[in-house]
RNA sequence: GGGCGGUUAGCUCAGCUGGUUAGAGCGCCUGCCUUACAAGCAGGAGGUCACAGGUCCGAAUCCUGUACCGCCCACCA
């Protein structure tokens, strides 16, 4: 069995074999009946995107969850990883359209036109999607379990599958309920030329040359300002056509001009419209010298637009100012969807303009100005311009009817009230708000934030805290309606009625049908002033008498029974035909997943999970809103802790996603070096600090410049091929270990050294763990395994196997090491340990050390439990023996290295060393011998140098290396070591001699430094000594 | 514009609360195919810790400023 190991470590074999036997053993699978509430581990997986396959992000990502997953597992928990993928909405639809057109094949327009026709053309391309979808789920999962992920696959979900659909419309239907969804207006990025919303990374920023347009709008009444008359105020635009929709003119009410001219009124040229002028903080004040370029080219006065720029609308918003919206959705100028304000017989002008495309317009309307001697001025001006990534044609900022969640509107009936919380408030307008913000304490902002503040919730590293802190605080309402296909589709319907005369008990009565039909949240429009005639509160009554006119009558259906469609249809109503964005399905992953609304056995002992693994750009996007949706659903967060991991970079310092993760698949790496070498650098590269570049391996081009090429994982390599190896040498020389015959007295000082090593260790890499820290175990780890057991106990151990007396004690002691360490470095490369795991338990089933430690075998690895309860081995005074050997077989070492001499010949040394240390020497001088290639070392108080010997020093010992005879080289190295000895020295005395250091520094630190300058100081005496001897 | 990071060996990075002569891996140089491992073993060279000030007996570490690099958010009349 030992001999046939390979030589070198094949990942393929092991990965497949260690993957079947965790899928027989379910060892992943979390078991609800055996959780207590103190003995859970929950992690929800960020569900990946399924618009691609996974990148490096996604492997570091998952590799780090999985560390701490097989970690809770092995300390015994009751651990659940719950995995799935996202539908990613936006991104998902548009990946599909654009494979679809570069195939050549029906793309989204074309089915949105068959929808036009009447033609399913909307489940069509859903159905395209889906299958996209399930390609890419397919996919990700297997790289998932190809990287060793432990998630419960029996659990595996899906965003849009119908378990978190049920949770979806629960949760939009309690909100809709609780008054906390309304309907509204939204700028939105369209696209004229494919006619669709873009999201905002959608859009590509160019910068386009154009110009500034200096407009004279004519006061009604002229103003005196300083004796001046003022006839006309001049604003600057971009965008001239836009002008149509004009409802106001800003200026800074610091202006000084602003006095006279605030409340004034101006006539809107071309269109007639009388606007009014009004104060805004949020115009620039000109200033010609200024370095601002906003200054340099201000009037002072600017055109509010709300209906065509995001800022005009909230200043729109602010001043109440009408909104018209002057375009239709190809980007002409139309009067058909707002404007109506003008009038055929007075403005012919409008008429002409009216129809034309939007760049059309903007030429005629600017030579309208020139004619009529209103153009004051015109300068380039080249200014960042938002474009399709479709079309490439320029963005309009468009107005549409939006839903959106009230984030800081108080939830009535909240289910955690303030008094759940012990954060200060302060109350106006008999509302609480946290103290210090204008959030209110029971909104949902205010539930998301309190966690925070009262540190229920942690981030690692915490200056993150900040990021989601002040996006909570200046949170404004969320938009939640998107204008695609591939999502949650709105659990609304609608029908528009008018009322006349008396129709309003019948129409009404006709509404409560629905009712019946389990729909129990509504909410009646009146369309002309926007009155909420009907709140959720009063449900069915009182049915009041209304006006007269046009109505929208909005129902959310329970998410059990739901709305009927045949229902819905026979009354009239249609469902909204816009979905959900997707960060609201997110936000309820870590419950949706679990089962809710259903209250079951896996939320009650998984819900709040621990943590939370995730890099920083969504902490205001996803994490933020999973604990505001946790904390109004369930009354409780959704995890303790948030881990924030770095980022990957390439060569260059970008982002992964920008350039070279994106190509990098998971599995290609898995297949060149394994997963267990990916896994291994992934962890050590991570820490707190910050992003890490990929190393890459360099390509020299013929020219002599360099290019990356693909990232580095021989790191990682390298240590599973020697992990690989020492377990081979082991399992060659652990064949009948027998735990009956250990004995500690016999235990020799590489054995308790190596012990007292993998006690710290352990004792570390808990630790370390246990805080975030993924580096430092991997470091410990990898110098612990590669540094202390390889290079230097099995070294030591090597002629202890072939000695009756000592191989058992040998045997035991590297049986029971190795598996503790297998154990510590199965979270991090879980395939080749449970290889090994196999082997030995094959080999050496018993692994032991009397009643020392005992540690319980397991048939995986995966379940084996973590080490515990070896303090007991930590021997510092062992462990400094051990270094004092480590140093002499370095020095002699050395000196073979710099005379050449041929590893195979043996020498014979002396050993100069104070009397209280000559039997400890004497004891273990074979460990010296053995490791430096010596037949003899001679140990005494007191020895002359031997002739034609090389003197080394190692702390006040001296060693001479006998019978090498090149007196000049002697000379020089000696020469060298007394220029480095001395070098140690200055600093010291420096030091030492400064009183203040004596006098004020921790006295451990004096006296450390006392004790190295004697230190220094005898061996450079011994130095001299020997270089006189040669002289 | 607001916020947050970074700058340490040729490369990628450690270095926690200031205190031995600043570390690792890769790369480089020298010698070894030594019966676990050449994806290895042994040894070595290589750094005024971005710059300028400051605090302190003492600064890679704390403070201030500068330069460059990066990220997030906001915004572009």
């Amino acid at each position: 069995m030992a001999q046939e190991l390979p030589k070198i470590y094949d990942p393929q074999s092991t990965q497949q074999q260690a993957e079947q036997l965790w899928a027989q053993g379910r060892y992943y699978h979390a078991n609800e009946k055996t959780a207590t509430p103190k003995k859970t581990y929950a992690v929800v997986i960020p569900p990946p995107n399924v618009t691609a396959a996974l990148h490096l992000g996604h492997a570091l990502n998952n590799t780090l969850q999985d560390i701490l997953v097989r970690f809770h597992r092995m300390l015994g928990k009751a651990t659940l990883w719950m995995p799935g993928t996202d539908h990613a909405g936006i991104a998902t639809q548009t990946v599909v359209d654009k494979r679809l057109r570069a195939e050549k094949k029906p793309a989204l327009v074309d089915y949105k036109e068959m929808e036009k026709n009447g033609q399913d053309g909307r489940s069509q391309f859903v159905a395209k999607v889906q299958s996209w979808k399930d390609e890419y789920e397919a996919r990700i999962l297997g790289q998932l379990k190809s990287m060793g992920c432990s998630c419960d696959w029996d659990r595996t979900r899906f965003t849009m599958d119908e378990v978190c659909a049920k949770a979806v419309r629960a949760v939009f239907f309690k909100l809709f309920a609780d008054g906390l969804i309304y309907r509204g207006k939204r700028l939105v990025n369209w696209d004229p030329a494919t006619q669709t919303v873009l999201a905002d990374d959608e859009v590509e920023h160019q910068t386009v040359k154009g110009f500034f347009w200096y407009l004279k709008y004519p006061l009604v009444e002229p103003v005196v300002i300083n004796g001046q008359t003022i006839e006309h105020v001049t604003v600057a635009t971009t965008r001239p056509e836009t002008m149509l929709g004009d409802t106001a003119v800003a200026m800074n009410p610091s202006d000084p001009r602003a006095k006279a001219l605030v409340g004034k009124q101006v006539r809107l040229p071309i269109v007639g419209r009388l606007i009014p002028i009004v104060a805004d903080e949020h115009v620039v004040l000109p200033d010609p010298e200024s370095s601002e370029e906003k200054a340099k080219f201000s009037t002072g006065f600017l055109k509010v637009t709300p209906a065509h720029d995001p800022d005009d609308w909230q200043i729109g918003q602010r001043h109440n100012l009408p909104v018209i919206n002057v375009m239709a959705p190809d980007g002409s100028i139309s009067d058909k969807f707002g404007w109506t304000d003008w009038d055929v017989v007075k403005n012919p002008d409008v008429e002409n303009i009216i129809g034309m495309d939007r760049f059309e317009a903007r030429e005629a309307i600017v030579e309208w100005f020139r004619t009529e001697k209103l153009l004051a001025e015109v300068r380039d001006y080249s200014h960042e311009v938002g474009h399709s990534y479709r079309s490439h044609v320029p963005i309009e900022p468009y107005l549409s009817d939006q839903w959106y969640i009230a984030v800081k509107k108080p939830i009535p009936n909240c289910r955690l009230s303030m008094d759940d919380c012990r954060l200060e408030t302060e109350t106006r307008d008999g509302i609480a708000y946290i103290k210090g913000t204008d959030v209110p304490g029971n909104s949902l902002a205010g539930l998301a934030l309190w966690p925070l503040l009262d540190g229920r919730l942690k981030f690692y590293p915490e200056r993150y805290r900040n990021n989601y802190q002040t996006w909570l605080e200046n949170l404004r309402d969320w938009p939640i309606s998107r204008q695609l296909w591939w999502g949650h589709r709105i659990p609304v319907w609608s029908k528009s009625f008018s009322l006349t005369g008396n129709s309003w008990e019948e129409t009404v009565e006709k509404e409560r049908l629905l009712y019946l039909h389990g729909s129990v949240a509504c909410r009646i429009i009146h369309v002309d002033s926007g009155k909420l005639i009907l709140n959720p509160e009063e449900y069915l009554y009182p049915i009041r008498k209304e006006t007269e006119g046009e109505y929208i009558s909005y129902f959310c259906p329970t998410p059990d029974e739901g709305l009927r469609d045949e229902v819905a249809k026979a009354m009239g109503y249609k469902q909204d035909s816009d979905v959900l964005d997707t960060w609201f399905s997110s936000a309820l992953w870590p419950f949706s997943t679990m089962g809710w609304p259903e209250q079951n056995e896996t939320l009650k002992a998984f819900y709040p999970t621990n943590v939370l693994c995730t890099a920083r750009e969504i902490i205001t996007l996803w994490v933020s809103r999973m604990v505001m949706m946790g904390q109004y659903c369930l009354g409780d967060i959704p995890f303790g802790d948030v881990y924030i991991h770095a980022m990957i970079q390439d060569g260059q310092g970008r982002k992964m996603s920008k350039s070279l993760g994106n190509g990098i698949d998971p599995l290609t790496i898995i297949e060149s070096h394994g997963a267990d070498a990916m896994r291994f650098t992934l962890a050590g590269m991570t820490t707190d600090t910050q992003d890490v570049r990929m190393p890459v391996a360099a390509l020299t081009l013929p020219d002599g410049r360099t290019v990356n090429s693909s990232p580095k994982f021989d790191n990682g390599r390298n240590f599973c091929n020697k992990l690989w190896n020492a377990s081979r040498f082991a399992m060659m020389n652990l064949e009948g270990t027998d735990p009956a015959a250990f004995d500690a007295s016999k235990l020799d000082i590489t054995d308790k050294w190596i012990l007292s090593r993998l006690a710290a260790v352990v004792r570390d890499v808990t630790e370390t763990l246990t805080s975030y820290r993924f580096n430092d175990p991997v470091n410990a780890l990898y110098k612990f395994f590669w540094n202390d057991l390889c290079d230097w106990y099995l070294e030591w151990a090597k002629p202890r196997m072939a000695d009756a007396a000592q191989r058992p004690i040998a045997q035991n002691v590297l049986a029971f090491a190795l598996d503790q360490t297998l154990r510590m470095l199965h979270p991090f490369v879980p395939f080749i340990t449970e290889g090994i795991f196999q082997n030995l338990n094959t080999i050496a089933p018993v692994r032991k050390l009397g009643t020392l430690a005992a540690a319980p075998s397991a048939e995986s690895i995966m379940i084996a439990p973590w080490p515990a309860g070896l303090d007991s081995f930590i021997a510092p005074d062992i462990e400094r023996q051990i270094e004092t050997m480590q140093n002499c077989i370095g020095a002699i070492r050395e000196i073979r290295n710099k005379y050449n001499i041929h590893p195979a010949k043996r020498l014979i040394g002396t050993l100069v060393a104070p009397q209280g240390r000559l039997q400890m020497l004497r004891d273990n001088s074979r460990l010296i011998c053995e490791l430096a290639g010596m037949e003899q070392l001679i140990i005494e108080a007191d020895a002359p140098k031997p002739a034609n010997s090389a003197a080394a020093i190692v702390e006040e010992m001296q060693i001479y290396v006998h019978d090498v005879v090149d007196v000049e080289a002697e000379r020089q190295r000696l020469q060298k070591q007394k220029e480095f000895i001395e070098s140690g020295i200055r600093p010291l005395q420096a030091k030492l001699s400064n009183e203040s250091f004596v006098s004020r520094a921790k006295p451990e630190v004096v006296e450390q430094s006392r004790q190295k300058l004697k230190d220094l100081t005898d061996q450079l005496d011994a130095v001299n000594k020997n270089l006189a001897e040669l002289a």
